[in-house]
DNA sequence: CTGTTAGCGCCTTCAC
DNA sequence: GTGAAGGCGCTAACAG
């Protein structure tokens, strides 16, 4: 690599000394109009770049921060960190993404590295667990690192969160369907020791409660956000004696294997079955058969848990109680799961 | 943050210098096995962690990669990217993404960005360029930080890369198409001023001068990526008067989109017209319609790129000349360009 | 307003 | 084998 340039080589081409030229170029209030020109233009003209690991070290501050995610080749993960980024890259912080592929091991493995690499605070949604996980966030709370969740969060003491209203959303995703008609409901869920899949189980329950029909808890099945398992339960469902009429999904992908597996064996969306998933994913609306689903905002939300970062991390007092974002869901409505076709 | 323990505190408590401390850690010959022992059994008690930072700041190297891809909420990079990290993370990497959103500016912004971040290498697919934007990569080679282009290169002098055989993959797809009888097969081709797009075409045409067949240059059509561009396309190539019988796209999502087209012209696919795609979307295998595509291996061509990085920043002459690593694409084929159809 | 000094945490000669 | 000293590039406290 060359040589770069540093604020020494500046000062000695303009006999002052480094802390002058570093005063100069980072507004200080106390220097003269004069020399903070000269400096920046001898700074321009020689090249300079501010050196951020030399700072980073003097600051304790990396100017980076960790984004952990179970997967980014979902267009709501990717959304949401295009969001944290939209936010962040002005204010002068790199993002580091890591995937965890609903590890629990790759999880740990993570906020370790991340950690290891002084980042500034880690922003993350978590994996899916297969048991209880909280030791993972205590290596950074002991640290002292603001963590704050997004979508997948835990409820522990002191740490933000950004997420939507889940109940919300399914509460309205089934009462759509209840509206419709359709009377045997199922819900494809989710592990629910992850509040927004346990949310979205009871908004289910409660739209089915509040409608005056028979809350069958054998028609809820946890599984995972994948299209495959979608398909092996919906084949399970049908199988059943009496069989559910309606799908609400807590993924749009287990949604889309529904769907898959109910075409297959015969039957019409949404004549005799109707399908709802969740998060509004892209494939979603391109379907022939487009899926109703929920949409969640992810860049908002991305956005959003940016901020409420910054707004930790540019706080002394360490000890502010959390703040809990919630943002509104939105049903959209397609093909699936409307009995009248409307364009879309 | 609470105070972190460094090799001065381990030192203190065990009367001796922290240059011994460092070695002891570091694995240097130099140094008495018990005094290793010891130091290293201190270490764990104190809860210490090497601070990157610092090393960094002393190495001149800060252990971080830049990724630079035009999206991630395509399977093709979120693949790769994964890839890059398998091969980094054990070796102490970390990895920083940047989009470009096929953005020229942000395409510019980022390398600045990562420059001013310091990182060790810049490991970037190239976004769609208006007009040539080789002065973004100037940057990257003045100072000297190893560049590596994957799948979407430029033929720089002295800069690595990692891409699959676009060239075979077209010529196959076209080939396929071939030898089910279709004789007037249109391409959706995307900026040719990235290889990729500029292989693909050729390998398409070739197939099409080697098969006897009239090669038709107002049936390559330039496109974007996108669904919308593809239906959009697909509109204009249905009204030509001698209408193409098969479609061969650079890309998954334009083929989805001129699949939609297709349909909703009433025509029937494959027997009317037949698609097939470029990159093996996981999309292309889940559609009712399963459409077939170009496999590229994303996974091993991300870990090849990670390689080739390691290769270059841990060899001392920097004027090593380039290496030029390809991979085999496989086709895959699928329900929308067979005209028996097979079960998938 | 500007110079001096010191230190962030680590590593690397150079001595002994 | 280990200690002492200096420096990576920058900034902040203290002088003046």
């Amino acid at each position: 690599m060359k040589k770069k340039t540093t604020i020494y080589d500046i000062a000695k081409k303009l006999n002052i000394t480094a802390a002058t030229v570093s005063r100069a170029l980072n507004g200080n209030s106390k220097i003269s109009e004069a020399t903070r020109k000269l400096v920046e233009e001898t700074a321009k003209e020689m090249n300079y770049e501010q050196n951020r690991l030399a700072q980073a070290l003097k600051s304790g501050k990396s100017y980076n921060v960790g984004v952990i995610v179970p997967r980014i080749d979902s267009n709501f993960f990717a959304s949401v960190i295009r969001g944290i980024e939209e936010e962040l890259y002005p204010k002068g912080y790199h993002v580091i993404i890591c995937q965890t592929h609903d590890q629990k091991s790759l999880e740990t493995e993570n906020i370790n590295s991340l950690l290891n690499a002084q980042v500034d605070g880690v922003l993350m949604s978590i994996s899916q667990a297969q048991n209880a996980n909280d030791d993972n966030f205590d290596a950074l709370i002991k640290k002292n690192v603001p963590l704050i969740f997004f979508d997948r969060k835990k409820d522990i003491k002191g740490i933000s969160s950004v997420t939507i209203d889940d109940f919300k959303g399914a509460y309205e995703a089934t009462k759509h369907l209840i509206d419709q008609g359709y009377k045997r409901i199922a819900h494809l869920s989710n592990d629910r020791s992850i509040l927004i899949f346990k949310n979205r189980y009871l908004g289910y329950k409660q739209a089915i409660l509040d409608s005056g029909l028979e809350f069958d808890e054998s028609l809820v099945i946890e599984t995972q956000s994948k299209v495959l398992e979608g398909r092996k339960i919906m084949k399970q469902l049908l199988e059943l004696e009496h069989r559910p009429d309606a799908i609400f999904s807590s993924s749009d992908f287990t949604a889309l294997g529904a769907i898959q597996e109910i075409k297959e064996h015969g039957l019409n969306i949404p004549e005799d079955i109707s399908v709802v998933g969740f998060s509004n994913e892209p494939f979603t609306r391109f379907m022939e058969l487009s899926i109703t689903s929920v949409d969640q905002s992810p860049i908002e939300m991305g956005r959003l848990t940016a901020q409420v970062f910054l707004e930790e991390v540019n706080s002394d007092k360490r000890v502010t109680s959390e703040k809990q974002v919630v943002l509104t869901p939105e049903l959209i409505v397609r093909k699936s799961s409307l009995r009248t076709p409307v364009k879309h």
